[in-house]
DNA sequence: AATGAATGAGGATTCATTCAT
DNA sequence: AATGAATGAATCCTCATTCAT
């Protein structure tokens, strides 16, 4: 039925500007909405209520619901990325540290965007999603970049074990998100552990022992 | 109404039976599809085609779609278990191996309905699942159970720390599996890094420096 | 899904006593759930819950829904009849007014089985049911047998006078009914007022000056 | 997403209008449909069908079926109100006689509507149709404004009494409407015997002696 | 005398999307 | 830069009914 106007129509502002405010709020609506009930749960008229503007309107700022779903990723990611403070240290015991503890925060701290993303990796649909895509593309060029940023200097681990070594760092932190999701609720706790975890595995994978 | 005479006599039991046979084609069905697709993905239709069995007949063996995925949920978590070996050992160190083994190989047999569990965890919907409530119960009681088992003897970790390894581990595999459905693919050499640093948590957290 | 068993299985009696007995609940749920809900909101289903009897053994009963609700209509027209005692009397005054009493009383006693009637009366669907066509059939007899009583002896009023008078006392009690359905609770008010009315119609009709 | 250039200016307004009238078309096919076979006989398919619009177009104009029928409800009331004409008249009997005509002549002329309000008010479901609740509201208003027209002047009956005329004089309109729809057809005989009893009661009420 | 199981048709409602303005 | 209105396909679920046992 007739969304019977909401709120009061606003003195009409520069038109431009107004574009960029809607699309905003589309984006965090939907990003608020997928976030909590995945790719199918985030329907357009759900994101419609949730922004306060009618469908078409959607459909004017974005191609399809695959496309506005993509640009929620992508902003999120970018938003996420930025959380994610570079590892510094001089030791690669200290990097490493530093990468745990960035990557605990940097979970702690978007748990919306990260469970969309979760959502989106575990679909298993013939049609491929852009979202999805999108997704799986930008977690693959931060963990490229994690690793760069563990290696740059004169490491005694192989690439391939500082690839291992990130991909397991990111895997746990996934992992406790899902955890703290099925409501193992003592989060900090094995982000502790965690970074305990991944600490003896540098020091394994340095001593050239690894696995 | 009443027919006027008795009808013949023979092999009785015929629709009883099939009526199990068709309940069991349907949960089949329903895990494969809920599996791929998840909870919204698992549509009627589609568990319908599946099984061969018209939509109206799965209403007849479940009481909505909730109580269908409820039960699949159900039966693919007994079977799970199943494949979940005790963890038998001497010291704890062999305990824990045990445990981390069983769990690598139980993650990688049924990533189906694994799949489907992780999926139901992230839901975050106000209506609530059936079927996520039971999952999550289920997760609960079977982490009470390896806990049990890690501890039985006279260990030198506290309940705490038990449950705190545990639920690392099994987060960790969750994790894994995670990461496996983003396109990481060395499953094998993940699991094996978060043998090696189960291992090692649980040694950090028997010397009583736990943390 | 199947109705999980509800009761315990009741040592195996009379079959014929048994096969009564299904019948009456059978007949009584329907007339429950009719009265509140009209025909087309009398499922079979609801009757089968109601009855605590299986859908497929109210078909062993009945030809069809129709079939059954005839039967209701049936039976419970048969009950109401019983329940409107003669209009006796020696002055034509007399019987009008043990007419109007009793019928006052009957709908006030009946208001369940009168509702499916009265709904059964309003529908206008081009299938014609026959639950409908028996309730009009019935009303129509029962209405005959009124005129039938007022009139046996030497009486001033006409036939087609008697029978107005009749209806009109029917359809006044029937509106109250209604009214009472509508909210509007000073029912016995009402019956007083409508017994006031009908005796002074007797009066007028009989006086010759019927319009 | 933004086209290049700016549209054609021309003709503004057409799906606005449409609108209205397509609402308006959606409307008068209910209202038949639901005078001819009730609330749960008038099917969105039907409605859909006699409207020419698709299903989903009703779902745009309307929230529900619920909410599609109790604006025919508040539509159709509005219509027959207008229709009763007031009751004018010096004397306190040319009043009643007046009020009684046009209760007739409404009856008499939108039969369709009534059959439909009168299915809601038997109606007796747990889950409270708003149609229904309109229904009676909108009765119980007209039933005031009725009293308040018979009294506004020095009149010597109470106001619990004139009241209870009204009711009477509505429910007994009502029960005609039953008595034509179970196939008593003197309606227009039955209506001038209820003018003539209407007319007795107010002469009891107003001698005071009443009941 | 019953009943488990099945089924096609139809129930209300929501979906993503389009289009004229 | 938007938005009211529309729409066909799909959603979940219930319907009356049948049939083998």
């Amino acid at each position: 039925m007739p969304p019977s106007a909401a709120a009061t129509p606003p003195a009409r502002r520069r038109t431009r500007a107004r574009g960029r405010e809607s699309r905003q709020k589309i984006l965090e609506a939907a990003a608020r909405v997928a976030g909590e009930r995945g790719y199918d749960g985030a329907t357009i008229a759900r994101v419609s209520k949730e922004s306060g503007l009618p469908a078409s309107s959607i459909y004017w700022h974005f191609a399809d619901k695959d496309a506005l779903l993509a640009a929620v990723v992508e902003a999120s990611f970018e938003l996420w990325l930025g959380r994610v403070s570079l590892a510094i240290g001089a030791t690669a015991a200290e990097k490493v540290r530093a990468l745990s503890e960035s990557v605990a925060r940097a979970f702690r701290e978007s748990p919306d965007f990260l469970r969309l993303g979760l959502m989106l990796a575990l679909e298993r649909r013939s049609d491929e999603l852009e979202a999805r895509r999108l997704y799986l593309r930008l977690r693959h060029e931060a963990l490229d970049r994690f690793v760069g940023e563990l290696l740059d200097e004169r490491s005694m681990m192989s690439v391939a074990d500082a690839r291992r070594l990130v991909t397991y760092a990111l895997a746990g932190g996934e992992g406790i998100l899902l955890a703290a999701a099925a409501g193992d609720d003592d989060v900090d706790e094995l982000f502790a552990l965690h970074a305990t975890a991944v600490l003896h595995l540098a020091d394994v994978l340095e001593s050239g022992a690894a696995r």
